[in-house]
DNA sequence: TTACAAAAATGACCACGGTCAATATAAATT
DNA sequence: AATTTATATTGACCGTGGTCATTTTTGTAA
């Protein structure tokens, strides 16, 4: 039986989370360092370690969150087409999206390593799941394929938006293009016309 | 204009990438050292750099030309169904997943950094949309949708092959599974009963 | 209060990827 | 053959992520 944490280790680890946010703010996901982050939080480097399996688990911590934040405004809306769905996934990609070191560490994460610690990422791809099926179940009838059911749909969907960021950072396109490609995507995979 | 290298640098490099092999050979692509690289291999560790820009690279050079091998097998067929089409993707999922470093790896260069410089793993991720793309060219008639082209259609495929992957990464399924998820996968994907 | 055990924090230390000015070797020029 | 220029290699050095035995703090029970 493990005992529940002490105040000061909650505070820690608020003040880490706190410094790592501002350092990104600064200067970017992809500058960031231990070093950095302990010593604005005013902690020694053991204890990042302490609280964080490693760098890469606080960033999947903090991409976790802001894409979760994404989700749940998507989730607060209700498309009624399926280009108006591809359009609402815009602020998860501009998340995902932001650069080279949050689409890595989002990839990475999105297998969870262990079982029973499933890291925020993989969480939040969890509920890009329900989003989009909930989205589905309760659309106007006749757009999309019946076929199939719309759990199974959505882990097209999820597949399709990992598809149209990995593309969009090999050409180099903007984020613009992202969306125009899910679009086509979900048109096809959505509402095939055989 | 760029000179051709020496002799004496092309021996090196075969030496680096020998030396290589053999130690992924005997303890796993997650195990490779660079130190022990170099070691092996009886030169310099700024020599090793100056023939690749990181160790990744290196590794995307193994894993790019053991896809690119496993491709050639999978061209040199040409399934008649959409089941066979899955299955034969077997020695291609067999390079990929084999391990997290090689997932990894495969994920991060499928978007390529430079345009100039496409590296192997972006360069067989592309011979993968012609290889099915011809596939689906030749295939008996009636049993895919027509409302796409076969290029986009390749898109599709690969999108599922690499959730297919990743999701086995997830669960830790077994191997077996990833070609059970790509086969629902594809038959939703190109033959639609709406 | 004091004593004590569990939890938390510390920082010197290590591992390993990657850099770069200096050196050695090969090819080109005289 | 001697000199110069381009190419290839070297290895000491650095940055940074991550470890762990030791010390400090906290909650608790006598």
């Amino acid at each position: 039986m493990t005992r529940a944490p002490q105040k000061r280790r909650l505070v820690t680890r608020a003040r880490l989370l706190e410094a790592a946010q501002n350092l990104i703010a600064e200067k970017g996901h992809d500058a960031l360092r231990v070093e950095d982050v302990v010593a604005k939080a005013g902690v020694a480097k053991g204890t990042f370690f302490s609280h964080f399996e490693d760098k890469d688990r606080l960033l999947s911590e903090i991409i976790g969150a802001d894409m979760h934040a994404s989700l749940e405004k998507m989730a607060a809306q209700q498309p009624a087409t399926i280009q108006k769905m591809a359009d609402a996934h815009q602020p998860y990609f501009d998340v995902i999206a932001q650069n080279r070191t949050t689409v890595d560490v989002t990839v990475r994460y999105s297998g969870a390593a262990a079982i029973e610690d499933l890291g925020p990422i993989t969480m939040a791809f969890g509920r890009h799941l329900d989003v989009v099926a909930d989205w589905m179940e309760n659309m106007p009838a006749g757009q999309l394929r019946t076929d199939l059911d719309t759990a199974f749909l959505a882990e097209g969907i999820q597949a399709f938006a990992v598809q149209a960021i990995a593309l969009n950072f090999c050409a180099l396109h903007s984020s613009v293009e992202i969306s125009d490609r899910f679009r086509a995507y979900l048109e096809a995979w959505l509402a095939p016309s055989r």
